[in-house]
DNA sequence: GCCATGACGTTCC
DNA sequence: GGGAACGCCATGG
């Protein structure tokens, strides 16, 4: 296991209860800003068993960017509730009030456009277009 | 070693 | 506010 891996694990252990951190912002902490989605790769390998609160870690939208219908999704949504964790309309987690560090979202308040969501999903339909 | 894919993010239209 | 495009990093075929 790369060192990487290792650092997101601890970064991610390092989110108090409660609170969450964006993919881009444990990349970041893990030494690799812009490895956002190598996060995701490395929480999608993660053992049951570990004690990696990956729970805690939701898209630069303050959601879950696990399909609703997932499993996953639902422990997840689940367990932050569970941890206080309260959904704004739209599922969304107001990122100023649980995101964490608290000094990195207080630099950017609120996102500049955080709203992308969709996004290369649609490249791929692009190479069967036409 | 190159190509495609994915729990993401930012910018541009 | 929503959608599309491009970039980034690591992994698997």
């Amino acid at each position: 296991m790369n060192p990487f891996y290792r650092r997101i694990y601890r970064v991610v252990r390092h989110i108090p209860k409660g609170r969450v951190a964006t993919y881009g912002v444990v990349a970041r902490l893990a030494g690799r800003p812009g490895a956002a989605r190598t996060v995701g790769w490395a929480l999608s390998a993660l053992p049951d068993e570990g004690d990696v609160p990956w729970w805690r870690v939701v898209n630069a939208a303050g959601r879950i960017s696990l399909s609703p219908h997932d499993h996953a999704a639902v422990v997840q949504r689940a367990l932050l509730l569970r941890e206080g964790v309260r959904f704004a309309p739209g599922g969304a987690v107001n990122l100023g009030t649980y995101g964490w560090p608290t000094e990195a979202y207080d630099s950017v308040a609120a996102p500049a456009h955080t709203r992308a969501a969709s996004s290369r999903r649609s490249r791929r339909l692009k190479g069967l277009r036409t």
